[in-house]
DNA sequence: AAACAATCTAGTCAGTGTCAAGTTTATATG
DNA sequence: CATATAAACTTGACACTGACTAGATTGTTT
């Protein structure tokens, strides 16, 4: 780390660190690129050589964010290897998890039509999310959710559900009828899991 | 209506108007107060007598928005009275319907941390929805959400689904594995009627 | 050593929301 | 009816924003 020449040195992840510093302390309504520039200890035209503008900042950022989001995770999933379900049920744990510990990021990554999802590296790195989606599915219900209809609607069911109760957590509305916050971490994934396992049920 | 006097007549509907308009055609992320007041004729000071800032405005609009939301759903379940999981199911249709034609009015109520959850008409307009949910899920199981923890997971899984789903639909993260926008109308309300299907399936 | 490219600063611009002061109109009071 | 008061609206100012430009500094290549 270089200690104050007119070169940074690595602007770029500092400037990403600083970003998602200011993110968690104020919110995206009120994120000022000016700011992160600031906190960096930088000029505030200094960001434009490394991020074409806010949106790349933004969109560098969520991406890194859906990079944990993964990590987070292969964490859960590695703790259940063995049954299908189970694991399925773990990576979505894995996903409410990253949303309960970075709710602004989260919020970034998903409520806001900020990042590029054009941009190559987001793209890729959110495909990645949805790849593990399927191959769980796949590895439930036998089969691919490309070829076959019904899987697809059992893999949107999952999404749908697991992102949903991330949104409902994350914005505060579930809070009243949970009580998450006064709960056990024990007791809070015993009851997350239990929602969770209220969706593609096997009938048998 | 007034020709053109110097005061409007109705000016708070006109802001709301003005505001909805504006929200639909450039996104919560470009929307200006100064741009709603242009449109509605005014100065750009005006709106601040009718709500307090910008923030107010935009919680009247949400609050008129889940309104709306209400009726699309009591007009679904109208349709179906009788068998009480049809009704949740169509409850939930309306809500992805609602979603689908007022994407970014939508993204305002739920997906923003604008809307001030403490207004009181915000407050128990959002309220009578869940509340529909409540009675619903009541409807379906035989046992209150506020009384039974099994009912009120079976309420949070039901309200996750639905929501998580609208929000990949909104955001167009469902068009790729559903392609819903080549489908037709009745087609579409069918993959997602699966969808919605899949969660607090009756075991028998 | 010199040329060049990358990095960063500093100034400027149009646009934003909010506030304060002043102008116009409606309403209530005598 | 006249007049005082309140409400509605305009106008101008302020601090802030992101983006653009020109210029200063530094690292790298030849």
């Amino acid at each position: 780390m270089k200690k104050k020449s007119y070169h940074h040195g690595d602007l770029a992840a500092a400037l990403l660190n600083a970003a998602e510093a200011e993110l968690t302390e104020n919110g995206i309504e009120r994120f000022s690129l000016r700011a992160v520039a600031k906190r960096a200890g930088v000029s505030h035209g200094a960001p434009a050589h490394h991020f074409s503008d806010v949106k790349g900042l933004l969109t560098a950022l969520a991406a890194k964010g859906y990079e944990r989001l993964l990590d987070q995770q292969s964490k859960r999933e590695a703790e259940k290897d063995g049954d299908a379900r189970a694991k399925l049920v773990a990576s979505g744990l894995g996903y409410l998890e990253f949303a309960m510990a970075n709710p602004q990021l989260f919020h970034l990554m998903f409520n806001s039509s900020i990042p590029d999802r054009d941009d190559e590296r987001f793209f890729n790195v959110a495909l990645s999310v949805f790849d593990r989606l399927v191959d769980n599915t796949q590895a439930v219900n036998g089969k691919s959710p490309y070829s076959d209809e019904a899987s697809m609607v059992d893999l949107m069911a999952s999404w749908s559900l697991v992102h949903g109760l991330a949104e409902l957590i994350v914005s505060g509305r579930a809070e009243r009828p949970l009580n998450l916050s006064q709960l056990s971490q024990e007791d809070r994934e015993a009851v997350l899991s239990a929602i969770l396992g209220r969706v593609n049920q096997s009938v048998e």
